[in-house]
DNA sequence: AAGAATTTGTGAAATTTTTCACAAAGTCGG
DNA sequence: CCGACTTTGTGAAAAATTTCACAAATTCTT
């Protein structure tokens, strides 16, 4: 049923998610899970969890629910986390800093391999193991080194800028910490990480 | 209309969006927007725009469409942000020293007013212009500060007792930025930054 | 081996959200 | 002040998503 029907992006999101409620039960030493408890968990209906993983096959047995070593490595498959994926990140500043300094993204497959600074004082010099290099290098670098998801963490003026040498480049994916709406080709991925935006979202539930 | 019906809360999220579109608007000189304006910038249908403004009044002009100033004080009304909100930030590690230094959330009226850690070395110091404080005294200075907000930006594993000793202080909102899903109470408004979450969906649509 | 108990997978129904489409309200040029 | 335009605000229709509900599959108990 892979790919046929169009799946709700939201599905997705909630694939992460039980992703991580797995590990949390996996600490917990049980061998299956029933859609009701990752429901619970999750605080959706149970249907729900099963839908969303009826979309890409059948993984779950009647009266005993999903075997949770299977379910994980399933779940991997569909998101794409079975592989490594090469990613840069623009931008060595406060944000880009602590992004180069984290080690979570490794243990899930995704490895910072370059960084990238318009700064002369920042060019050269190693970020937490990552080497950052002149902007003007970004093409042949992503090239040379095949890197298919782009980081942008430069102030908001100059995020579209960087955002077309990405792009032209041949990155595939964008993640977006600058506050603003970029634009990029239909081919090419975005996600933006608006955290004033998450900040305005609790003023208005804070206000009514 | 206002609080009438339920409204949808990626309206909110829009209502955000349509803000910054806004702002861009603004230094392009025009007096007013029209739905269809303000849709195409961020790909959606126009009268979508105008059902997410229609549930907080009438703020257009037929024929002219919006007056821009005073959409975006409306929009500021309706998200809450016409006045200050006091935040409290708990880990000063990477990434919380990254949003402290950050200035772009005071100027939308989002004031880091202080922040805890537990780790000795850093409390008492200051880190741009805020001081750190124990993660003992957490309530008295939540109450003392009058402190409505909460980010977490510590390792997953405290991050449900910080959450714990954030709402027993009486903080209403929590932005949480550990990669673990925390439980709140009801009456407390979480929201979740999981950027590994937004990096697994790159990588899903990447391998389709 | 049969009967009770679970729980999946999935059509169908219900609900929510988006889009359509148009009367009503306003602008503008003459 | 008229007639041609433009664009809002909003019911109604369409589309998308969630929930219901149940037959079928599987396990468990005796
Ligand atoms: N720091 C935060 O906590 C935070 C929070 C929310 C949003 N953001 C956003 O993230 C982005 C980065 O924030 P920051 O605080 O790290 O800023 P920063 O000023 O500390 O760092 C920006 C870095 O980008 C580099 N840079 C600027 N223009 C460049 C270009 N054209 N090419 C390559 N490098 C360039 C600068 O040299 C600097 O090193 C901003 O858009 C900011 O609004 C940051
Ligand atoms: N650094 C990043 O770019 C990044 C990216 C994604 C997610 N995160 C998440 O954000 C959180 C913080 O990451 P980080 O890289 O800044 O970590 P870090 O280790 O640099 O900082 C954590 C800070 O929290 C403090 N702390 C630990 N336990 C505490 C407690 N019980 N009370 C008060 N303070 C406590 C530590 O002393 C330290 O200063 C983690 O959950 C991490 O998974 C970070």
């Amino acid at each position: 049923m892979v790919k046929k029907t169009k799946i709700p992006e939201i599905t997705i999101t909630r694939l992460s998610n039980y992703f991580r409620v797995l590990d949390e039960f996996k600490r917990r030493e049980f061998y299956n899970i029933a859609s009701y408890q990752l429901a619970e968990e999750m605080d959706i209906n149970d249907s729900q969890v099963r839908k969303d993983l009826a979309y890409f096959g059948q993984f779950g047995k009647p009266g005993m629910g999903y075997e949770m070593t299977r379910l994980k490595e399933e779940i991997q498959k569909i998101l794409g986390l079975t592989r490594k994926w090469r990613v840069a990140l623009v931008g060595v500043g406060n944000l880009g800093s602590a992004l180069l300094a984290y080690k979570g993204f490794q243990g899930q497959g995704f490895h910072i391999i370059a960084a990238f600074d318009s700064d002369p004082k920042k060019m050269g010099k190693k970020w937490a193991g990552t080497v950052v290099y002149d902007i003007t290098e970004l093409k042949s670098i992503i090239r040379k080194e095949r890197i298919e998801i782009g980081i942008i963490t430069i102030p908001a003026p100059a995020a579209q800028e960087v955002a077309n040498l990405l792009t032209k480049a041949g990155i595939k994916a964008i993640l977006n910490f600058a506050p603003v709406r970029i634009a990029v080709p239909k081919n090419v991925r975005l996600s933006n990480v608006d955290l004033s935006l998450r900040l305005e979202n609790l003023s208005f539930f804070l206000s009514r």
